[in-house]
DNA sequence: GTCTATAGCCTGATAGAC
DNA sequence: GTCTATCAGGCTATAGAC
């Protein structure tokens, strides 16, 4: 009574965002744990009982949050998705549109999905075949290649490629460059961040092939 | 007492080598049938208690074949890779030495993955992480890259390509690019074989550019 | 939102009879 | 080489008390 002086005979206006503030922060602290145990058991070997004794409850609490074991796969890939696309859309904006523009967003996404490899095997491998992402988690991967067929336009546009590059071969290509450098640096050198080893510095060398591809005019 | 009239007082000299057959063919239908479980349920989903119950037998009784899980594991990697290594070499042979040999191996070599999707899991992605490949198993590995370097070296000696293409880096360039085709074409079209769908045909268009990334002189 | 308890499954692996 | 029986655990998910 006494510690409510504005608003003495109505809800406070604040509790209910600091139960849901609360709330989330335990979401994310279970998908932080969940992605760990998947380090530690494989994609594929996600246990909710783990996740669970992490973080110091039992089982069934978390049903409290997640209604069953794809859906904490389905937050964690959500998640991710929209991550990546996040810092992708950071460092291509501060490059001039174009050619530049596209390797620095790839190059991000290249260091992110090295240094969160299981979520990045989740996202862009299929390594657990019941789970099937849920159609709006799936629309940021659609997001990622619009973004990437814009930036190949632009640099269409700005002459440093011909008109080839700006299709829907263009854009397969290019996944094909960012994807092989990935999955050759995580499968074969997983200590490695992206820039080092023997696989992942290659990756600006074959986008420099491009203009060998699609000759501008 | 009557049928062996020939060796009435001797071990039939065939019997041995016709219950080490019937144990290889049982060997056999157990991967096959652990490659199926595979399929349906994830790499890291193998169960011998599934693999028991369509062979038709008690889970006890594979242990008389495989002293433990991994054990099926690591003799799928073996058989996968030995198979590979197989049609990889045909493939090589039948062409002339040089680029042409290269593009030919890593055509079948693709080919091949994606009619064994799970195996090619298995192989290349690490997506068991209790799993690690016996050092026999994995001295196949090391026979495909060598494979791989020798075909350069022949384009190079041909003057198809500059002489940095024999080395460590241009090995990798090319892994990558395979790498990329193969695991795009797996997780984004599993349906597909190789040489349709967007990204498996793109691979020879990426070999390709080769001579660009190393001109001869 | 947390807990206990539990249902109803699954698993890998071993012992020992036949 | 096959089986039965069993150990010793694991798991997801639910019911219901507090």
């Amino acid at each position: 009574m006494a510690s409510s002086p504005a608003a003495p005979d109505a809800t406070p206006p604040d509790r209910p965002d600091r139960r849901s503030r609360r709330r989330q922060e335990t979401i994310e602290e279970i998908l932080d744990l969940a992605v760990e145990v998947m380090t530690e058991a494989g994609v594929n070997g996600l246990s909710l009982s783990e996740v669970a004794r992490r973080l110091g409850v039992q089982p069934p609490s978390l049903y409290k949050y997640f209604p069953s074991l794809m859906a904490v796969y389905d937050a964690i890939f959500e998640r991710g998705m929209a991550e990546m696309l996040a810092v992708m859309h950071e460092a291509m904006d501060a490059q001039p549109p174009g050619l530049q523009s596209l390797v620095a967003g790839l190059d991000a996404n290249g260091r992110w999905c090295l240094e969160h490899p299981v979520v990045a095997q989740l996202l862009f491998w299929r390594p657990v075949p019941s789970f099937e992402p849920s159609p709006q988690a799936f629309a940021f991967s659609g997001e990622m290649v619009d973004v990437q067929r814009a930036a190949l336009a632009d640099a269409v546009a700005a002459g440093e490629l011909g008109p080839g590059a700006a299709t829907e071969e263009g854009v397969c290509l290019v996944s094909i460059m960012i994807a092989g450098s990935l999955s050759q640096a995580m499968a074969n050198e997983p200590g490695n961040t992206w820039g080092t080893g023997r696989f992942s510095p290659l990756f600006p060398k074959l986008v420099a092939l491009l203009p060998a591809a699609y000759p501008p005019d």
